[in-house]
DNA sequence: TGCTAATAATTAGCATACAAATCATTTAAG
DNA sequence: CTTAAATGATTTGTATGCTAATTATTAGCA
């Protein structure tokens, strides 16, 4: 293979292996909370955004509803959320957090912070530099041939708070 | 916020910029050749290393073998892959690509990375250098902390496969 | 008013993904 | 040589994650 494909080889492969790894933290983030990662991110953004309705929360997650659905199933038989059919619109579910659940966040407040952050606070500024510019270029070059997301708003991503 | 923390921020938006729009990708893919994602990946890293042992296919692909399994089983069920067992140790088997998975192969070369790729490779050389440093240097900092799984993963980061 | 379209949540079906347990086989220890 | 340990693949069980279809409700309009 010449250099220039081993080199996009090698962009691809790592890109695997980020997606991999990150996964795989997320399934350790399991056995310390005793909560899934998916779950602990719902349980997250709810308690910061509580009430919400469940199409908000997917739209929060980057998530289709479909699948927000399923976590908050298994949320809600651990009783750590509430599901409430809204009386004006009864279309509409609103989600919030139990005791148990509010419990959960006040316990494992250090658990958002996280590997990824914490590894590349760690780093010299100048490679933070060059991860950063490179994922900018990434982002360029895929942003052009996005495809508009269809049923999920638009997954315009927020800077945290 | 402070700049410091704003390149953070930005890092990790960006990430999940990434995961979304590869995401996509692999589901456009999924819908020219008939197969998903996953299922492509293996059939080309099959083509590349054939005839391979289930293991190592599974530690090529970094997934994990059980996983590995299932994919073989769909990939086997259509005819594209065939399964061997080894003569000199029966309990490897070896995985091949058949005829038609070979034809698959020939007919549908670039639709594993298409996207990426084809976007890759209308940048220039510097800024595709920066993009694969600042990978390694993630892959680096991600496998680094691998080791000890005390602290876990950022579940805003955890973003679909 | 009454019919149709849009919206919100859910369900069903499929494909990853992993850990843990299992089965068969091979290797190593005594 | 016999048994215990290790290895390779698979099975089982749980959790994501998506699309498409369904149900219930609301909004829009003729």
């Amino acid at each position: 293979m010449e250099p220039e494909n081993r080199e996009l080889a090698d962009i691809i492969d790592n890109l695997r292996r980020v997606f991999q790894v990150v996964n795989e933290h997320s399934k350790k983030a399991e056995k310390s909370s005793g909560i899934t990662g998916p779950q602990l991110w719902a349980i997250k953004t709810i308690s910061e955004k509580a009430p919400i309705r469940v199409s908000d929360l997917a739209h929060q997650m980057y998530l289709h509803p479909a699948t927000v659905v399923g976590i908050l199933d298994r949320l809600e038989a651990r009783e750590l959320v509430t599901r409430t059919r809204s009386s004006t619109d009864r279309r509409v579910v609103t989600i919030d957090l139990s005791e148990k659940g509010k419990e959960l966040v006040r316990r494992a407040p250090e658990v958002a912070q996280g590997l990824l952050v914490a590894g590349l606070e760690k780093l010299s500024r100048e490679k933070r530099k060059v991860i950063g510019e490179g994922l900018r270029y990434l982002v360029d070059i895929l942003g052009v041939q996005e495809i508009p997301p269809k049923l999920m708003r638009s997954p315009e991503i927020n800077t945290p708070e």
